[in-house]
DNA sequence: ATGGTTGCAGCGCAA
């Protein structure tokens, strides 16, 4: 069995103490982690190493920034998606414990056809080609991470008050569907599908967490050979409502047997 | 309630 997990931690450096309880409780093999918010030199990597994770980052100062931690050697690692001049640190891939795995951190877009909403579509097209060479290889690949973008209206606790708003919009969702449409599963939701509340991300401002005034933007996307060996996929809604947390909640899946990829 | 909260960096910006 192996576990791959993703959180966006917002701030590895806020968020190390809960980050090694968490790591210590749940134990997973493969950790994709989003919005480090630090530079490669200073990446706690003592206090994790210490578990028995090795770790490979793509930091950069103040802003974005992912990481995969494995139980497993990290080979194979590429940062960015290739083909995409892209300053911001948002997306590594590797291969480890017999899966190909990416952590990805989709811009969050700020508003409908700002500037920053055309940047979050052309990041999902680069997603999109690399994806559909990554199916080339008939791997078993996860892509875990904040994708910033609730699926359906069955991913929002207010559908109504969120209509074409940033991460509910028409466009953005069809990229995502566009994306899975090439032959990726909706981990979560594939094992869940009748489930209402199935929340990632809730606003640190009002009401958001008490209320459970949730969205659901945080997702694994599997490859056949990778869904074909998925167990299970759960929320680890507890830490959302935990002190000093991020505004996400980890997201943990486990498939069945273990290296695959020789 | 055009507010509210968090983190970084050093107080405006991104989320």
């Amino acid at each position: 069995m192996l576990t791959i997990a993703s959180w966006n931690v917002n701030s590895i450096r806020a968020r190390l103490p809960l980050l090694l309880t968490w790591l210590r409780e749940k134990n997973p093999d493969i950790v994709l982690l989003q919005e480090t918010k630090i530079i490669d030199d200073q990446f706690p990597r003592e206090e994790i190493e210490d578990l028995n994770y090795n770790i490979a980052t793509s930091g950069q100062k103040s802003y974005n920034g992912v990481a995969i931690l494995s139980k497993f050697p990290i080979e194979d690692i590429t940062r960015g998606l290739s083909g995409f001049e892209d300053d911001q640190a948002r997306y590594i891939e590797a291969v480890a414990g017999g899966v190909r795995v990416a952590s990805v951190y989709v811009p969050n877009g700020s508003e409908v056809d700002s500037p920053k909403f055309d940047y979050k579509l052309a990041f999902l097209h680069h997603l999109y080609e690399h994806t559909q060479e990554l199916l080339t290889y008939d791997e078993p690949l996860i892509f875990g991470g904040d994708f910033n973008i609730a699926p359906s209206d069955d991913d929002v606790y207010d559908p109504q008050a969120w209509h074409e708003k940033i991460l509910c919009s028409t466009p953005e969702r069809e990229a995502l569907r566009t994306l899975i449409n090439l032959g990726l599963t909706d981990g979560l939701r594939a094992l869940h599908p009748n489930e209402t509340s199935l929340y990632t991300w809730w606003d640190y401002q009002g009401r958001g967490w008490r209320a459970n005034q949730g969205l659901r933007i945080d997702h694994f996307l599997l490859s056949s050979q990778a869904a074909d060996r998925l167990s299970s996929a759960t929320i680890d809604r507890d830490m959302r409502g935990a002190a000093k947390t991020s505004d996400h909640a980890p997201i943990r899946c486990q498939l069945t047997g273990d290296r695959v990829i020789s």
